[in-house]
DNA sequence: AGTCAAATGTAACAATGTTACATTTATAGT
DNA sequence: ACTATAAATGTAACATTGTTACATTTGACT
């Protein structure tokens, strides 16, 4: 994401242009990855407030421009949408690839899944496909 | 799970039999929902140890008795598979149902999950399929 | 019943995430 | 450009989930 876009996500869904929400967005975006809380305060080294990247990771998410998903250890991961998903059209339904070794998440493209039926009395909001496996990098190594 | 049914898949995977993975195993039979660390502390109403809980649903899970799978909080769940696994043949390509409003999670019936094609590099082990939306006792209150 | 590996209890710690409240800052309107 | 104000941030404290180390107890086999 360049700057200039990422100012535009931002005014596009109300949220004022501070540094840290600029930084992240760009992290995100360089990042094939999904990041963590934990991976961008890593990033900043320390420079930037525990709380405040929660609050921005929380922000962007609740407005649509990024969306969450846990590794296998149990961690929020966030991510940009690369393909189907814009601000004013979000779409959930992503496969993402979570290695086994290093714990990491990535964003695969979309793809149409068909929703299973449901028992009786559940409702359907949407569906997520996880594939697990071996990354790149830890084939290698 | 009788508690006969217990003792022996205790006995299969070369686990002891104790009260506390017997507790564990029945009710997790008896649960349709996923049950984490905290539910069962719970359910026993702190009678029975933390990190023992712990260790039990580790154990149960290496073994392959029962599987692990996170709610929408990020937190462990845990569940014993009904249909296509048994001690012999675990199959982790599960169907799950993640309610948005209270975060339980439901087993559903195994399906067949066609596996997506992966990048370069990437190696599949195995594939998980996620449906999220309201469950039957949120949608009646 | 005795033995011993396996299982448990306890305490301390670690990581991730949240809340409350005081302070600062980005933006709209003048 | 200046100001006012809602929004955003910093700080400290806390909550929850999960792990580790080590001492003690117990299930199961002989």
């Amino acid at each position: 994401m360049t700057e200039t876009r990422a100012i535009q996500a931002l005014r596009e869904v109300g949220l004022k242009q501070t540094p840290l929400r600029m930084a992240i967005l760009q992290k995100l975006t360089a990042n094939v990855q999904a990041l963590s809380q934990p991976d961008l305060e890593n990033v900043f080294e320390g420079r930037e407030n525990r709380v405040t990247i929660y609050r921005v990771l929380r922000d962007l998410e609740e407005k649509g421009v990024i969306h969450r998903v846990f590794d296998l250890n149990g961690t929020a991961r966030f991510a940009i949408c690369r393909n189907s998903c814009t601000a004013h059209a979000h779409n959930d339904e992503h496969v993402h690839f979570n290695c086994t070794a290093c714990k990491n998440v990535f964003c695969l493209d979309d793809i149409a899944i068909a929703p299973p039926s449901l028992p009786m009395g559940f409702t359907f909001q949407t569906v997520k496909l996880t594939v697990e496996g071996i990354c790149k990098n830890c084939s290698v190594n």
